[in-house]
DNA sequence: CTGTTACGGAGA
DNA sequence: CTCCGTAACAGT
């Protein structure tokens, strides 16, 4: 039994102390516990990240106290939160806290305060009589708000009923409620009736696939499995007979999905496949109330749930004994966390995968461009599912070029004649239609013919965009508004243009020329209620609308048979972007816009609208040529040595005095000159792309190596000797940055 | 993060 | 020489 503790303490201290264990928590003390120890004059927490027998001191403190009956954090987790911190050059117990989700982390010691309040099995009318008679406003409210939700946490329910704890005691005192510690178990899922589903049979494909990732998941040295399927092609199925081929082994599985609150159609298809046990899935996502994610927590920790699916932190998930970890749409940029530690799940999941001996399969329609020369160089294993389930015809792509739009009539319309056209004849066959516009709002921009004013953000260097609704300019940044002038706030001209178009006002167009069409639209702005985006959907699905604008967010997963045209309006902005991944992501885009069209029994359209006909990117996604556009695509990052030939360090200072910002960033630069070896190509400091947001200056620094090890070390050194200059000055470094915005 | 110490400038 | 503010640093 090992006597002494390394700790990490809970004052981001970047530093591991030695604690001696005395005898009476010898057998309770293990790596992940929480722990609280005497520091100083005073005691604070903190989790146990090592165990070892000696210490470079001789005189320890002890540890005074241990927190909660299990640690939390397993081996395996600890030494990933551990790889993350060297590679991601993030401070240990930031990578540390980042592996516990914060109510987890919060609650380890407060268990015993989880009071939960019940409603006392009463006769109703003699409740409800009471209620008539003698109970007060806050009373009524707190036991109504009981009789909706059946049993909650105090602290729940006095958020519900928007009041104190001490109506619930008088209410315990006249005998109506219940107050007790047990700790309730809540069903994020309460109330849903699943049916179990028997595994589909696989098409060739498929079974090729899974026989591939199960030979991997078997081997003695589990490989990495870039699972290449095309949208349409059943990739969640072989998840979910590889994931049933892990529980026969008595194996758990981890299920990344890049954000689950968005497509609850694969959720509900893993609750269904595993049915006859429902308590073996645990769904982990953002829009979980923090009592949902503890239980879930939990529920893992105990061993009770052995298949998990959720966002990118479900990865830290604690599954006894993983047999497969997926990494649903590898590609999808949301895997990499931006903010401190900025990891990327991907990549972190294959580092779990090596470390815990266990398959990884990374899922794509479009991989990652890492990712695929990763399977190209046989460091991963390389799957390929080219068709659709049912051999339907992959959607037809045309490409309308707007600049020969804009020739035929003289004035640029938003959309083409084709797409009009198209759209009217879905309408008159009452089959539905998609269109895709990244932008919200309803313009660009608020330009003034007169003295040529453009409404920037006061904070932010980007352009305001006009919202119809509200009438108000909005930086899409940092989300400052103010309502829009009536005449040009420089020259006083009342004539001013808004030029570009958002979603907003594609609805608004789109009414007038379709004025009997239900038409929909969802973008963040229509999504502020909480529910809104559940019902649309629904609405959708059983056809009440007939046509659904949105941005990004109606790109992803979602499938709908009925829906045989995709229109994408206008892709051209996103390509112009300062990001040396703009072909990428704008590839990846239309590829999966197009996947959303033809599911169903007629065969799909997608109409591209473009000023830029000829981009490579929107001419292979034409062609569906994945392969085509990798070769083009890497021969330019090799070109330019940018990933994945190389990885990619970005560092930013940030500040509000641009010169200050621009001289530290001048000095750091210096410094990492001389600390950093020829194998390394460093880029002199450059204004970021969006130089300012926020009210502050952003200037960085691009690093770039065959190997993320040989930037680590200088710029940590590099860093370290530049600390000591202006406060007000912040600095971030992120390792494979995946977008330099 | 918090408490302690070391140090330099201002004032007596 | 004291007083006070700031910077650097230790904490097991």
């Amino acid at each position: 039994m090992s006597r002494i503790a390394k700790v990490a303490v809970d004052l981001s201290l970047d530093r591991e102390f030695d604690y001696q264990i005395p005898d009476e928590l010898v057998s309770t003390v293990e790596i992940g516990s929480r722990v609280s120890v005497p520091f100083g004059h005073r005691h604070v927490n903190g989790f146990v990240v090592g165990l070892a027998d000696e210490s470079d001191l001789d005189e320890l403190k002890p540890i005074s106290q241990v927190l909660g009956e299990k640690s939390l954090i397993t081996e395996p987790v600890m030494e990933l939160a551990r790889w993350m911190s060297s590679y991601y050059l993030a401070p240990f117990e930031t990578c540390v806290r980042s592996v516990l989700p914060a109510i987890v982390r919060r609650k380890s010691r407060g268990e015993k305060k989880q009071l939960t309040v019940s409603l006392v099995n009463s006769n109703a009318k003699e409740a409800g009589n009471l209620i008539c008679e003698d109970l007060t406003d806050k009373q009524r409210a707190v036991f109504q708000c009981l009789e909706k939700n059946g049993t909650m946490l105090l602290s729940e329910l006095i958020a519900a009923a928007e009041t104190t704890a001490s109506p619930v005691k008088s209410l315990e005192k006249k005998g109506l409620v219940h107050i007790s510690s047990e700790s309730v178990y809540r069903d994020p899922h309460a109330g849903v009736e699943i049916l179990k589903t028997a595994p589909l049979e696989l098409m060739p494909e498929q079974a090729v696939a899974l026989e591939k990732i199960v030979t991997a998941m078997d081997a003695e040295k589990p490989q990495t499995v870039l699972l290449h399927g095309v949208t349409g092609s059943g990739k969640t199925e072989v998840y979910l007979q590889a994931i049933s081929h892990a529980l026969e082994q008595g194996k758990g599985a981890i299920v990344l999905v890049p954000e689950i609150a968005l497509t609850p159609q694969t959720v509900d298809r893993f609750r269904a496949r595993f049915a006859d046990k429902p308590e073996r899935v645990a769904v982990l996502h953002s829009s979980l109330a923090d009592g949902e994610r503890y239980d879930e927590w939990h529920r893992i920790r105990s061993g009770e749930a052995t298949i998990v699916i959720g966002a990118r932190s479900a990865l830290f998930a604690p599954v006894k004994n993983p047999g497969l970890i997926v990494v649903d749409e590898e590609h999808e940029p949301t895997y990499k966390q931006d903010e401190t530690p900025r990891y990327s799940a991907r990549d972190a999941a294959v580092m779990r995968g090596h470390r815990e001996n266990c398959a990884v399969v990374l899922g794509s329609a479009t991989p990652a461009l890492e990712s695929y020369c990763n399977a190209k160089n046989g460091k991963y294993l390389y799957v390929d599912m080219p068709s659709r389930v049912d051999d339907r015809r992959m959607p037809e792509i045309r490409v309308v070029d707007m600049r020969l739009e804009g020739q035929r009539d003289g004035k640029r319309g938003l959309f083409s004649k084709e797409l009009v056209f198209e759209i009217r004849a879905r309408l008159d066959r009452a089959e539905q239609t998609m269109i895709f516009l990244n932008r919200r709002g309803f313009s660009a921009s608020l330009v003034c013919p007169a003295c040529g004013y453009v409404s920037e953000c006061e904070h932010c260097s980007v352009k305001r965009t006009y919202h119809k609704a509200r009438h108000r300019l909005i930086c899409h940044l940092c989300g400052d508004e103010q309502g829009a002038p009536d005449r040009c706030p420089e020259c006083g001209s009342p004539e001013f243009k808004y030029s570009g178009a958002g979603t907003e006002k594609i609805e608004e167009v789109m009414a007038k020329l379709f004025p009997k069409a239900n038409i929909a639209r969802m973008d963040s702005d229509t999504m502020r209620k909480k529910n809104a985006h559940r019902e649309i959907l629904s609405k959708f699905r059983v056809g009440k609308i007939d046509i659904l604008i949105g941005t990004q967010m109606i790109a992803k997963g979602l499938d709908f048979p009925n829906v045989t045209l995709v229109g994408v309006v206008n892709p051209d902005h996103a390509l112009h972007m300062a990001d040396f991944r703009a072909g990428e992501r704008v590839f990846q885009l239309l590829t999966q816009v197009a996947g959303r069209a033809g599911r169903g029994q007629v065969a799909g359209e997608v109409l591209v609208q473009t000023y830029t006909p000829h981009h490579p990117a929107i001419q292979f996604a034409r062609r569906m040529d994945f392969e085509g556009f990798c070769d083009q695509e890497l021969e330019f990052r090799k070109e330019l040595f940018y990933p994945p030939y190389s990885h990619l360090t970005c560092i930013t200072l940030r500040g509000k005095h641009e010169s200050q910002v621009e001289q530290t960033c001048d000095l750091l630069w210096q410094c990492l000159e001389q600390c950093v070896s020829s194998d390394v190509m460093l880029s002199p400091p450059v204004p970021a792309p969006i130089s300012r947001v926020r009210g502050e200056y952003r200037w960085q620094i691009l690093l770039r190596a065959e190997k993320t090890g040989e930037m680590t070390r200088p710029v940590r050194r590099a860093v370290a000797a530049i600390k000591k200059w202006p406060k007000g000055v912040r600095c971030t470094i992120d390792i494979d940055a995946a977008s330099l915005l």
